[in-house]
DNA sequence: CGCCTTCGTTAGAAGTTATAACTCGATCGC
DNA sequence: GCGATCGAGTTATAACTTCTAACGAAGGCG
């Protein structure tokens, strides 16, 4: 992005086709999953065939895993964005949901089952703490002291378990509130988003924004 | 179950084979996730070849169904055994957490990334809503009424919409008890098994504990 | 004892990922 | 401008997968 225009247009086309394979596959994916993607069928719909594509990705693990990259960099500047634009807690939230159900695979992608012997590269990691960062700055202000017993356990765990946060100086107030932030909206999303709620006659949204008041009360 | 021994020694072969390929299915899910298992695969492993096993599944996706109506068989029993003996709403935490840790797969199978055509058989559903009425039964007694304007406001929607809990005579409060103790230990479980607290530094479990403590308190 | 159901086999179609070898066109250096 | 080189896309092929079809062999049942 910063020097731009010094591409040949091989790389220019290259980028442009490799661009064009990935929504493909976003396409794919939001129809039947992760697991019905298909190299195959995305050569076809884009007029080659097959083993084309083995230029522009060594495979497909690299694609997917490219898929979840993207996946990773959307979710942490949407949030990102939306704490710098002067959201709070509350508003991240509201963020991380409308994110969630805009594209729910893409979501799993990251949040879903995770495939047994998978490692993400570093990059992604590196990504995913950035979100945790985000996440713990809106979890500074207001923040609330532990009000229960148990509350004040957890924080203690944390004071001492803090690896996570160890570049950040929130206290341990505020990574408990980013912390549960993340893990039950998260339980509420990944059940929304799976269909658990369908036939249940309960509206998920008043469930979310009923923990989100909890969570920044 | 009722009247056993009637069966021929035919059917008693044939539930023993049937039964022999979910547990070979069983092993290579908890090794490559369900996106992983082969039928043929499995027949190599029991010697005998291919299209063998078309005998005892219709195919692939009846096998999956299979193993997932079990998956929610077990975890139901688990759960009513566990109420059964006298354990509240923490009993039931507890025994669905060691249930989780026991073979994650099998609880993505329930709780995971959903394909995105699939419904699950009505005998499915029956026995997810089991699982929710043990639930709800242990969610009645101690109903802590609401102590926030954010509870009651939810308490609010639960009582207008239980649709979910319609046999049941559970009061909102439990409702609200019930839904909770299952999005947010959901939450922290399924974030637990796919790995996104490793390297993190914090221990799953005080978190675990001190979300039950909250929801029991 | 004979029939007949059911099991397991092999053969094969249609799909997938992925590699190898080759052609052709564009780009780059001279 | 011209030749050499690099890279895109092709077909062929191997090794998988699910799943159907047709066949042989073995068992249980009347």
């Amino acid at each position: 992005m910063a020097i731009a225009g010094k591409e040949t247009p091989r790389e220019r086309y290259r980028a442009q086709l490799r661009a064009e394979i990935k929504q493909h596959a976003w396409e794919q994916i939001a129809a039947a999953g992760a697991a019905g993607l298909s190299l195959n069928a995305i050569a076809k719909q884009m007029g080659m065939s097959g083993p084309a594509l083995y230029r522009y990705f060594a495979g497909r693990d690299e694609l997917i895993t490219e898929l979840i990259r993207d996946a990773y960099r959307s979710l942490a500047d949407t949030i990102r964005a939306t704490a710098d634009s002067g959201a709070d807690l509350a508003g991240l939230g509201h963020a991380l949901r409308a994110w969630a159900l805009d594209d729910p695979q893409r979501y799993f992608l990251i949040y879903g089952t995770p495939v047994p012997g998978y490692h993400a590269p570093d990059d992604i990691t590196m990504i995913a703490s950035e979100i945790m960062d985000a996440l713990l700055d809106a979890a500074q202000p207001g923040g609330t002291p532990a009000d229960t017993p148990g509350d004040s356990r957890l924080e203690a765990h944390l004071a001492e378990h803090r690896g996570w946060a160890a570049n950040h100086p929130a206290p341990p107030a505020a990574l408990r509130r980013a912390l549960l932030f993340w893990t039950r909206l998260h339980g509420i999303l990944s059940l929304e988003l799976a269909g658990q709620f369908t036939g249940m006659g309960l509206d998920p949204a008043e469930l979310y924004t009923s923990e989100l008041r909890h969570l920044t009360r």
